[in-house]
DNA sequence: AATGATAAGTTATCAGTGATAGATTATCGC
DNA sequence: GCGATAATCTATCACTGATAACTTATCATT
């Protein structure tokens, strides 16, 4: 029967106190530069500075480390959207603005990105199996926001499509066509960035709503 | 200087002599099975009926062969495009039965796809870098089919947008989308899927032709 | 039919991967 | 100082893709 003791914090090894800080530092860096799958647990201590089984400490697998990336930079999209739900309206004007929120987001954080919507978990369920679906709710709870809007849009009558639900998730699908392309592909030889996206955002402005 | 001998056919120890045949069949049964990532080369030989190194007699690298497979499944998509050609017609039916043709394709060959758009080459180049881009050349030969169609319809000035290029990576882009999202996570709470190809493909119409 | 050349396949092995076990060191309350 | 525990290390495991060196089967030719 041991003692019910405080577990007072303490001030670890290395520095300041945050390891798990700076470990997921140093790997987003890695990640950035090199791709997930290139970069090895070994690379990513070597980084942290710590030996490679330091690692499992703090990280149950190299999975939940990506994981617990990637619900961090969910984090930020949804502040985002948050932030622009300020000024929404039920208007096109507005659509092409949450349209773009979500681009932007899928091409600055594309690491977050590829591993919430782009890497699949294994057919035998390694990958995210034990992980649960942490960040796949994290990107879950971004589309209820979507849904929310384009649900707004449908009751004002704005829509060109009855079930707003159905309407959602094809946009959904077209956005993620434009940003995951152009995260997995970008020696592709595509016309002017800016000219795509204000082309695609504006296909599916016209492909969703009333004109 | 040596005798131009004639490399005449010859037999191998196993069976019929298709052993790189029944690589390819054996991987292809594998990944599509367990996936890409999971199966490993001493499997994919076992599999085949040789030893691993054998694999390398055959194939440089494992995503040499993953290529190849790919390669083969383009084929396929685009033998369907070039048929689909023969009662092609400026008509937003026939732009709906090109859309289908694309989706189908994804659907049914989800190994192919993910090699040929989903797989990102590591950002130091180790994937496909010697592969060159033979996956990715099947893929752009089938976006310049593509390409085709769409610039047909723009001659005909039933598209809602000037440049018809641009136009054509927007429709790929909201195709991929919908295609890739439904093979990464199938476990989505999707709407049901028939009505959701045919509201997807009726939004890009929409977005994409004059009504 | 025996021969040399070559293709096809084998076993043994390498460096590198993610992950685990057990010993070791630092830091705490007392 | 002390014991307890958290944090970390070294050593190691099973497995990965890939290579080297050797052996065996098949062929064209004599």
């Amino acid at each position: 029967m041991k003692a019910p003791q405080v577990r007072s914090p303490r001030k670890p090894k290395g520095q300041g106190g945050e390891r798990r800080e700076e470990i997921l530092d140093a790997a987003l860096r890695l990640f950035s530069d090199k791709g997930l799958q290139t970069v090895s647990t070994r690379q990513i201590a070597e980084a942290a500075g710590i030996s490679q089984p330091a690692l499992y400490a703090y990280f149950a697998t190299k999975d939940d480390l990506i994981a617990e990336l990637c619900v961090r930079a969910f984090a930020g999209l949804a502040a985002r959207m948050e932030a622009g739900k300020a000024d929404w309206s039920p208007t096109p004007e507005a659509f092409d603005k949450a349209m773009r929120v979500y681009i932007d987001f899928g091409l600055e954080q594309p690491d977050a990105y590829r591993v919430a919507f782009m890497i699949e978990k294994s057919h035998d369920g390694s990958f995210l199996a034990r992980t649960g679906g942490r960040p796949m709710a994290a990107g879950v709870e971004t589309f209820k926001a979507f849904a929310a809007m384009i649900s707004d849009l449908h009751a004002h009558g704005l829509t060109a499509e009855d079930d707003p639900l159905r309407l959602t998730q094809t946009l959904w699908a077209g956005l993620h066509g434009l940003v995951s392309l152009l995260i997995a592909r970008p020696e592709f030889p595509w016309v002017e960035r800016e000219a795509l996206i204000a082309g695609h955002i504006a296909m599916l402005r016209r492909g969703a709503l009333t004109s």
